[in-house]
DNA sequence: TAAACTACCTAACGTTCGTTAGCAAATTAT
DNA sequence: ATAATTTGCTAACGAACGTTAGGTAGTTTA
C-alpha cells in the first residue's frame, strides 16, 4: 500500500492491467509481461516482489479512487437524486478513465490471495454499500420507484460498469456525453415518455 | 459441437462450470476437477478429449439456448416494446436457470482459442445484434426513447447479465418475479413516476 | 572519487500444468 | 457367455510457470 516511485514501475502495472485485462491474470506469464517490456522476465523482479504485486497495485487504486469520489458527493447538501447523479458521473468519469484497471478491478480481483483479498472484498463492499444508502434514501424520500435495493444498486453498478466495453474515447462520444445519456437512461428509463406502453405485467413465458 | 451421451460427462461439464466461474478457467486444473470427483486427474480424458473441450461445451450450449429464445419471441406478431419484454424475460430464464454456465459464458469464454473463440464471437454478436434490432424498431416506432443503440444494447444486456452475482433462486423472489422487477426498472427507469425530480442536465464535476 | 543505487542480464531452481500410454475392473449389450 | 463399452487406475512426459541467485554495466549521490 506504498506509493509507487519509479516510472519504471507504473510502466509496469499499466501494462499489466492492459495484459490482464485483455488475456486474464493467469493466462498472463511474467515473460508476456517482459517481452511487451523489452527485457527478460527475471527483470521485472527489480522493481516488484511478485505478479500478485501488480495485481495489488492496479485493484487497490481503483479503489481508493472510486471511495474517494464518493466523499465528495456525501459530504455536500444535495438531495438524493441529485446525489445519485453525481455518483454516477463520478463513477463513469473513474472507470472511463482507466478502462484497462476497472476491468481488472471488476473481473479479475479474485485472483488475489489472503489476507489482500479479503480487504479488496471489504472495499467494494463498502463502495456498494454507500451507493446503497444514496438509493434507499431517495426511495424513503419517494424521489426513487420504490425496488429490491441490492437489485437496484448491483444492477445499476454493473450497467455503468459495462461502459469499458464498448466505449472509445477516442471516437464518437466523450466521457461527459456518455454520462448524461446514460444517467438519463437509468433514471428515465427506456420507455419513451410520451407513450407509456408497456403493461409492466410480465406474461408467462 | 455433437450432443453429449454420457451422464458423467454432464456432470463433468457442469462440475467445471462452477470452479471455472469460482476461480476462473486457468486457475482451475484438471486435477482440481478430478478431486472434486472423486477420480484421478488422468481419469478425466476417458470422458472428454482435452480441457477447453468442457469450456466449449459450456458456452456454446448456452450461446444456442439464447439464440433459440430469441427465435420464438421474433417469429410472433408483437409489438416491439412487447418483444423487449419477452426478450428480457427469455434471457433472464436461460441466465437464472444455468447461472454457472452464463457467467463462464460471459467472462471466461476468451479463453478458447481458434477457431472456436471466433465462432464463438459470431454467435454472440449475433445475439447482441438481434436484440439491437428489436430496440432500433422500437425507436423507429416512437415506443422507446431514443438513444445510441449500442450503448442501450450492451447497457441493457449488462443489467439483465448482473443478475447470477446476487440472484439465489432459493430465497426471496423467484426468476419470474425478478424479471418482471427488472423489466419495469430498466423500461421506466428508477425516477419515481409521481415526481420527476430529476434534472437530465449534468453538472460538470 | 568512492559509494550507492538503478536497471538490466544469464542461468537455473522446484513446482505445477495438461496430457498420454497402458492396463484393469465393472457394467451393459448381443 | 462373450463381446463391447464405460469408468477408473498408476506412472510418467515435456513444457511452462513464478521466482531466486549472482553478476555487470551505467548513473546518481555523498
Amino acid at each position: 500500500m506504498e506509493a509507487i516511485k519509479s516510472t519504471r514501475k507504473i510502466e509496469m502495472v499499466q501494462l499489466a492491467a492492459s495484459l490482464f485485462r485483455k488475456k486474464g491474470y493467469f493466462a498472463t506469464s511474467m515473460r508476456d509481461l517482459a517481452n511487451h517490456l523489452g527485457i527478460e522476465a527475471a527483470s521485472l523482479y527489480s522493481h516488484i516482489r511478485n505478479k500478485e504485486e501488480l495485481l495489488e497495485n492496479i485493484c487497490f487504486r481503483l479503489g481508493a479512487e472510486l471511495l474517494e469520489s464518493l466523499d465528495r458527493i456525501e459530504s455536500g447538501s444535495l438531495t438524493y437524486s441529485q446525489q445519485l447523479e453525481f455518483a454516477i458521473q463520478s463513477h463513469l468519469a473513474v472507470i472511463t478513465r482507466s478502462p484497462d484497471e476497472a476491468q481488472v478491478f471488476l473481473l479479475e480481483y479474485k485472483h488475489l490471495t489472503e489476507p489482500r483479498l479479503s480487504a479488496f472484498i471489504k472495499m467494494r463492499k463498502e463502495y456498494e454499500l454507500r451507493f446503497r444508502i444514496i438509493l434507499r434514501q431517495g426511495m424513503q424520500q419517494g424521489e426513487f420507484r420504490r425496488a429490491d435495493e441490492k437489485m437496484v444498486t448491483l444492477t445499476l453498478l454493473s450497467a455503468l460498469n459495462s461502459t469499458p466495453t464498448w466505449f472509445r474515447s477516442d471516437k464518437g462520444m466523450n466521457a461527459e456525453q456518455v454520462s448524461a445519456v446514460l444517467t438519463d437512461l437509468l433514471i428515465q428509463g427506456l420507455a419513451s415518455p410520451a407513450t407509456p406502453v408497456f403493461s409492466t405485467i410480465n406474461p408467462s413465458l
